[in-house]
DNA sequence: GAGCAGTCGTGATATTTTTCACGACACATT
DNA sequence: AATGTGTCGTGAAAAATATCACGACTGCTC
């Protein structure tokens, strides 16, 4: 599956001002992440006073180019003034409507354990936009409880909840152990974005949103990064012929 | 107001330009992002007995190109067979190489509140070589009680703990309020790799490598993926001299 | 009001990342 | 052993993404 419309208008060449920015699939990943990143940081500087923030601050802050900064700016439809930057007012009322965090979004926690109850005790995803309507597990432990003001639900009470309060986001806390099967059966009901914390790459279909919230791949990155900055990690492999060492691993199959 | 500094060395300023990024001759980031998910998913294939997997298995879990799959391969160092596709084993282990995940890597856990204590218990992350040394907290109340096997320590021996262990990573689960002046004293202290879950973007000096773990932005990103799927998001802010909807939040300049 | 300094806006350019096309090789079957 | 099918490997093309260079505009100072 593709999700890439071939739809490239042939003599579009020029660049239109219009940009991008009314592509029906969204913004590009990267773009996105840093819009995010600059609603963030407009948020808190905010919250010290400040009225404006130029593309040179924030490019400077995050380690990118400005001009960078101020073609996001464009794609998101913000004006920023000379001399002076981007009044945060307007960052912060814009990329709400972008990031689509103006009105509340209920979802569901599937999963009160560790990370579960962390998540459902957590205020700092209100500013997002999202509400955590209901909690949901399998153990008969933890049924019952109250988490973060939620009272656990049993999982047989999660089909009906979905149902009457036209639940469509679903945060997902359980173990890898089933979640595809977990994430399967909330798309039947009707869930149609999933925020998934389990170390698996969920697979959806198309009309659903999902974002695999992998921690281990994040582990791993900063892993690498450190490595390489210590120096003690030998990466390149330029031989390209060179059959050098195979893993004696053994596992190999049967020749 | 461009006064935020870093509170580093004073002559670092020019330096760490490219601090916050990432790719320090090291792989980019995307790449890097689909080899550790090959690995996680090698890992899990692996233990259902899979001896190989094939470019064309792990695109279409990911949802990319098979092509783009051979590609990481190569720059990875991992030669396929034709018909059978990557053994398994040569994948784990090029990986854990590649990723640095060969040797145990000591860390240290810095804020053991909702967040900190699920990490603290979460055994998943040990397969990226990572071992909690230590957990520190300022909070009186929790000091000296025991999370996942450690027990929390208070942050007066956080200092003789790093030395004497000679500890390069810590993971910051401390509230954001703050969190840039504990990165700040950690890297003084001699930490080279810092996992930030508080939502704030880290600073640090060109030689400490930094994940800043945002899960606001990625619920960011979902709800905008949301949002457009389901097509009641409009983005595009097409008029280009059209003084709409100033925000009326004040902090605009009088004509 | 004129000049200066700082910042945005954007077309052109460079770089990176992904896809396309096709040849080569390995295993299975007859 | 010959044939057929499925998969890897890779150079070239395409697309996406980021940077450069420079003009335009704003606010400040004198
Ligand atoms: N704790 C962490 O720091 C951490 C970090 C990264 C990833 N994760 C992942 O997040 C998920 C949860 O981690 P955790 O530490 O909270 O685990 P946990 O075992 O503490 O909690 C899992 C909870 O899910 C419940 N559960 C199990 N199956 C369920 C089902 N089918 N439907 C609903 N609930 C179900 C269990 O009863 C339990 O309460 C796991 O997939 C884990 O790999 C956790
Ligand atoms: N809980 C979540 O689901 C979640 C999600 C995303 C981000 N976060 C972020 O993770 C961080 C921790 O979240 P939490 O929910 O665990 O908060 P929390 O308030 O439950 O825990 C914070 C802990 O850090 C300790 N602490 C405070 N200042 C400290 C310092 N200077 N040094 C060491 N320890 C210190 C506190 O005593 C407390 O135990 C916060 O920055 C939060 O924004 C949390």
């Amino acid at each position: 599956m593709k999700t890439r419309e071939p739809s490239g208008p042939p003599g579009a060449a020029a660049r239109n001002r219009r940009a991008a920015a009314d592509d029906a699939s969204g913004f590009p990943r990267p773009l996105l992440e840093r819009l995010a990143l600059y609603y963030q940081i407009a948020t808190s500087e905010g919250e010290e006073g400040q009225d404006a923030i130029s593309s040179a601050f924030l490019a400077e802050l995050i380690g990118i180019d400005a001009t960078l900064v101020r073609k996001d700016m464009a794609a998101a439809g913000i004006t920023g003034r000379p001399k002076v930057g981007y009044a945060i007012a307007e960052v912060l009322a814009r990329l709400d409507s972008v990031l689509g965090l103006t009105d509340r979004n209920d979802a569901i926690l599937i999963g009160c354990g560790d990370l579960g109850s962390a998540i459902a005790r957590y205020a700092g995803f209100g500013r997002y936009g999202l509400k955590i309507a209901a909690v949901f597990d399998v153990d008969p432990t933890k049924i019952g409880r109250s988490v973060g003001g939620h009272v656990v639900l049993p999982m047989e009470k999660c089909k009906s909840f979905i149902e009457i309060f036209r639940i469509q986001i679903a945060i997902l806390a359980a173990p890898a152990n089933g979640a595809q099967e977990t994430a399967d059966w909330l798309v039947r009901k009707g869930v149609k974005a999933i925020w998934n914390f389990a170390p698996v790459h969920l697979r959806v279909p198309d009309d659903v949103a999902v974002r695999n919230e992998n921690l281990a791949l994040g582990l791993a990155q900063l892993i690498h990064m450190f490595k390489v900055k210590r120096g003690n990690l030998q990466v390149p492999v330029p031989a390209p012929d060179a059959a050098q060492t195979e893993p004696e691993l053994g596992a190999k199959r049967t020749g």
